[in-house]
DNA sequence: CCTACCGATCGGTAGG
DNA sequence: CCTACCGATCGGTAGG
C-alpha cells in the first residue's frame, strides 16, 4: 500500500512511458513486486473477495478471478505470488479496514457510556460484514481453514487487535449487570450472533443494519431502541 | 435407511453367499442402489462428513474419503452415484439426527416452563454440534452454497421444521418479557451465536457444553444458572 | 468393491 | 500483462 502513496502523477504519454522508461529522479526504483501497476492490483482484490465469499476459496479458480478482472488467465500471477497469496491479502486488508472503522467508531464514542459504545461496535461490526464492499472479512471469517500456519497466526494477531476493542466495554457491562455472562464466552457468543448475520441478510429485504444493531442490543444487554 | 431395517441376520456362509446368491424366500430383492452393503456406506458418510468438515467441501477429494475409508479410489462411487450425492446425505442425515434428538429433547420438558424448554434446545444444539459424532450438522452449516437447488431446497426444508421448535417457545419469553428483542431476529442471532460456537469450540479446553449452555441462557434471557 | 483408465481442469511458469 | 504451455490432480466410469 505505500506503493501507492509514493505514485507520481500520470506521465503525458500514458502507457508508452513504461515502454521507454526515462531516468528516475528523485526516489529510488521500486522492485517489481512493489511496483505501481495503477489499480488492477486492487481489482484482482476485490475480485477474489467477492468470489471467495460468494464460492468459496477452493471452489475458486484464478481464471475465475482473472476473467472478472479483465484479464487472461496467467496474469493475476503478475501480481500475486500464489493463489494462496491472494487470499492472505484479501483478509489482510479486511482486518485491517475493519480495525481502522472500529478505532474511528469508537473513538467518536470517547466518554460516552458503555451502552453507546458497544451499540457503535455493533453498528460499524454489521457494516463490516454487510455493507457495500463487504466482502473482505467475510472470506476471512469463513475460509480461514484455507490458510498456512504462517498466514493464519499473522491472521489471529489482528483478531487479538480486534476482540481487545470489545474487552474493556464488556468488561464495564457485566460490571453494571447490563451484561449477565461469564465476559469471556459473552464476547464469543455475541460475535458468533454478528458473524452469523452474513448467512442470512439480504439487503433487498426488508431488515436494515440499524434493525440488526437495535435487535441485538435488545437481546444482549435488554436496551430498548435508541437512536444513536 | 429402510435397506438396513430390512436386513436379515448374516447368513451363516458370510461374504461367500454374494457370489452364490441364493433364492430370495419371502421379501422381494432390493435393487443394486439400495442393496444391503453392511456399515461400508455409514463409514463412508462418517469419514466424508470429518473431512468435509475440516478442510471442507471443495478441498476434499473423493479419493481422500475413499482412503479414509479403506476403499481404493473409484469405490465410492459404487455408494454414491457422484460427490456432491454424499455431501447431500451428509447434510440429510445431520438434519434428520438433530431433529429427532430435539423432538426427544423438547418431549422431556413437556409442561415445563417456556426457559426451560429453551434450555433443552440450547443444550441438545451443542451436543449436535459439538459432541461426539457431531461433523454432519457443521458440514450442513458450512457446506450449504456447494448444493445445488434441489438439493438446498430439500434442505431448506428440514431447516424449517428444525427451527419450527424454537419458535413457540421464543414466543413465550417474548411474552413474558425474558427475551427482549422481536422474535424473528432473535431467533436468528441467537442461532447464529450458537452455529459460530463450531469455529472456537476446543473440546480439550475447560469449557464444557453445559458451562456453554449456561452463558447463553445467562445472555440472552437472564437465566442465571440452573441446574437442568 | 478393485483395476485401469479417460477427459477436463487447475495452479503456475517461461518468454516475451 | 498476454500467449502458450506443462505436470499434476480430480471426478467419474467400464468391466470385471
Amino acid at each position: 500500500m505505500p506503493a501507492h502513496a509514493a505514485t507520481p502523477a500520470l506521465s503525458p504519454n500514458g502507457a508508452s512511458a513504461r515502454l521507454t522508461p526515462q531516468r528516475p529522479r528523485g526516489r529510488p526504483r521500486k522492485t517489481l513486486l512493489e511496483r505501481d501497476d495503477g489499480n488492477r492490483r486492487a481489482d484482482l482484490l476485490r475480485a477474489a473477495a467477492a468470489l471467495f465469499r460468494s464460492q468459496g476459496f477452493a471452489a475458486t479458480t484464478t481464471r475465475d478471478i482473472a476473467a472478472a478482472s479483465g484479464m487472461q488467465s496467467g496474469s493475476p500471477f503478475y501480481h500475486f505470488k500464489s493463489k494462496d497469496a491472494l487470499l492472505f491479502a484479501v483478509m489482510q486488508e479486511g482486518m485491517h479496514s475493519a480495525l481502522a472503522r472500529q478505532r474511528d467508531s469508537l473513538q467518536a464514542q470517547h466518554g460516552q457510556t458503555a451502552l453507546r459504545q458497544l451499540r457503535a461496535l455493533v453498528h460499524t461490526h454489521f457494516q463490516v460484514l454487510l455493507g457495500s464492499d463487504s466482502d473482505f472479512v467475510p472470506v476471512m471469517l469463513y475460509e480461514a481453514r484455507s490458510l498456512n500456519a504462517a498466514q493464519h497466526s499473522e491472521l489471529s494477531a489482528l483478531q487479538a487487535e480486534y476482540e481487545a476493542l470489545w474487552i474493556p466495554v464488556l468488561n464495564q457491562l457485566h460490571a453494571t449487570g447490563a451484561l449477565r455472562a461469564p465476559v469471556g464466552l459473552a464476547r464469543l457468543l455475541l460475535l458468533g450472533a454478528l458473524n452469523w448475520s452474513v448467512q442470512w441478510f439480504d439487503a433487498t429485504k426488508r431488515a436494515t443494519v440499524a434493525d440488526l444493531t437495535d435487535a441485538a442490543m435488545a437481546l444482549f444487554v435488554g436496551e430498548s431502541t435508541v437512536s444513536t
